[in-house]
DNA sequence: TTATAATACTACTACAAAGTAGATAAATAC
DNA sequence: GTATTTATCTACTTTGTAGTAGTATTATAA
């Protein structure tokens, strides 16, 4: 019951480039400070540039940054990016095509969490984080 | 954003042997009826059976069958007995330790539905789940 | 113009989860 | 006693995710 790793991975770097928002920050940079493999990272990262969700610029000075708002920006979103099944396409017990009319045994007591998980990821946006500086990224 | 496929498999299985505990179930049954794997419930079954949640009886008329009653086996014994780890153990963002005063930045958004998760995982029995027969397992 | 700091690309390795295959051991109906 | 039905054991193959390595490309500061 968990994330994948390249989705934590993701929500931590677009928090910290949204935390650290008033520059740019090159992978060496978020490799060091959140202490992801640099080369798994350089891949990730091109693939939320063409996502949409990261503009780079090459060369010195250059780097990653936010494309878009930080409140225009839904965790659903970022799962999307990284290909992580959402609650909704792939549900508890594995089975592809569910709805209440047809449920599995599990149905009953997992539709409330679901709902829960589901809503939570749809409305909380970047912006909404814990942005204390304090907080563990 | 999901269980295992063994942990899967396992809820189904230990659902189905609830659901017909009248007699018990070979595995070739669970295997035609569930449409899972044969070679891999073997191992998985086996597995149950040591960690105490089915009994084994080989031999003609033989089979599994649940180990206690219904009632007494919550979601989060299956999960436990299978290795999946529980909300408590590895949390959102994989951090090992963490608690409400050295927080994550997704931890407000977070701890809502994984309270609810857990009190599901922990509360639920396979005797209070659905056992309309019209549900799909 | 050139050295350098950065992203982007291609291809590989490592590991764990999922799934397969064949042989062995036990119980029981006959 | 024996054949048959069942679980159990040991070992292998497959698949997908995570992680690594080296090179090419781009931009810019100097
Ligand atoms: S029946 Fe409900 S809980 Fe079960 S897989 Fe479908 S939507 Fe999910
Ligand atoms: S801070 Fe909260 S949400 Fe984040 S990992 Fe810890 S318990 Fe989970």
């Amino acid at each position: 019951m968990h994330f994948s790793k390249t989705t934590e991975y993701a929500i931590r770097v677009l928090s910290y480039l949204h935390r650290y928002s008033s520059t740019s920050h090159s992978v060496n940079v978020l490799h060091q400070e959140l202490n992801l493999p640099y080369k798994y990272l350089t891949k990730m990262m091109t693939e939320l540039v063409k996502k949409g969700l990261v503009t780079a610029s090459r060369g010195r000075e250059g780097g990653l940054s936010l494309a878009k708002n930080a409140d225009e920006i839904h965790l659903c979103d970022i799962l999307e990016a990284i290909g992580e099944p959402l609650e909704s396409e792939r549900c508890i017990l594995g089975f592809e095509k569910c709805d209440a009319s047809n449920p599995c045994a599990l149905h009953d007591q997992w539709a409330p969490p679901k709902a829960m998980i589901e809503a939570m990821l749809t409305n909380t946006t970047l912006a909404s984080l814990l942005h204390d500086k304090e907080t563990k990224l």
